[in-house]
DNA sequence: CAGTGGTCTAGACCACCAC
DNA sequence: TGGTGGTCTAGACCACTGC
């Protein structure tokens, strides 16, 4: 991590703001930090556009780079921006007992569609299941998962009563770093009624989406099915980058 | 727009993906692209980087670059996607006739809420205003938001009743370019059954967040209530930036 | 081993801002 | 006008994939 000049750039900078040294807010400019770093201007240029992107600094053409003022209030904006991937980790911290109860738990023969979520051949195995998370013994979640058998041959029922991206970190040594989301609602359909105990006009939240390892092969195709009261997505949104 | 060597690619490769010239789901390497683009490898890899970021491909290192299956199922619903922020403008393209009505606008001194979102003193104002919007004359949205009078000292129900951030854009000189949102759904209320014309068991999904000048100035806190089949985002996250 | 994306450099030129 | 960030180039070398 540290190995990479833009990172070790990130973090210093990083630590930096922090200890509060710009008192002005304000960050030397591009050519100077390239200098004192003896970096080139292109590598302070990453770190500060990956900073940006954070929303940690912003740059005006013309005048300067300066930190986000509330950033540094530190408020609640910064502490979860998108980035809890793992749901099993995301609730670990409000106190809350997390479960898995696995409903099923089959292997299959891909249709058309997963084939063109996750590159497979016709020809090619998944893991399919279906299983409801539960907090503190209450059932808020139902999600069904397919994820390729040739990039978790040992996969399991066992191992999917539990976190499988903790497993497959530990076990394969690949991460899971990646999702692109579809998020949606709708109101409650019978299995939603009965497993979440939903009255009728209480709507699920819907997250659908692929999970992709750390070199970008896709891993998981996952239709997430949620009580509406534990659905919360938040999002940081940069629009400088379109 | 069009002028930037690594927006004009972008442009360019979405059209082909979108005409599903890439019939192996596979784009061409950045060496490649570079000649037949008469572009440095460098400006490619821009283009390719900012198109990952926002979802619509992938990269695997040592294997190639690949479209983001998703991407293409995307339908022509409303698509908040993270990368469509001012709302008027993200109608524009798929032929719907956006409209919107100002049901209210008012000044206010802000509560304690929404003057920790805006950063403001107990003493200073907001205009706090409603609007209906709709599209091709059917309303699909309930909209709420608060802006700092000192921010905007010539807002009107004029301008509410047309894009507010085209307008501060234009008018102002300032740009909003970046939004923290958090995104749940709940049943509808009865402000959402009369002005959404939603059923008993329709629920609405529903988008709160602050938008940020480019300076990081916090701009506007608004809610945003959305009749459910036109509620749907489409988010990409990549946990390796933190 | 050949091919792919990832990182980094050194430097040119442009566009914008403040004085 | 000088200083700032934005864009773009040309090329070197590294890390990973898959045959």
């Amino acid at each position: 991590m540290a190995d990479l000049v833009y990172q070790r750039i990130i973090t210093s900078l990083k630590k930096a703001i922090d200890a509060g040294e710009f008192t002005d807010m304000r960050l030397p400019d591009e050519r100077s930090l390239a200098q004192s770093y003896s970096v080139s201007r292109s590598s302070i240029k990453r770190a500060l556009g990956l900073m940006a992107d954070q929303g940690i600094i912003f740059k005006k053409r013309g005048s300067g780079t300066f930190v986000n003022p509330l950033y540094l209030k530190q408020d609640s904006y910064f502490n979860y921006s998108g980035k809890n991937l793992g749901i099993t980790d995301s609730f670990k911290s409000n106190g809350q007992k997390p479960g898995i109860k696995v409903m099923s738990f089959d292997v299959i023969h891909p249709d058309k569609d997963l084939q063109g979520n996750l590159f497979l051949k016709p020809t090619e195995f998944v893991y399919a299941f279906k299983r409801l998370r539960l907090l503190d013994d209450i059932p808020f979640m139902i999600e069904t998962g397919y994820i390729p058998i040739k990039l978790a041959p040992e996969l399991s029922e066992q191992i999917a009563s539990d976190s499988i991206f903790n497993y497959v970190e530990s076990e394969l040594g690949k991460e899971v770093n990646k999702t692109y989301l579809t998020i949606s609602a709708a109101p409650s359909d019978q299995e939603g009624k009965d497993l979440l105990h939903l009255a009728e006009n209480e709507p699920v939240g819907l997250m659908e989406g692929i999970f992709f390892l750390d070199d970008g092969t896709p891993f998981e195709f996952s239709t997430m099915k949620l009580h509406y009261k534990y659905f919360k997505y938040d999002s940081f949104v940069d629009l400088a980058s379109k």
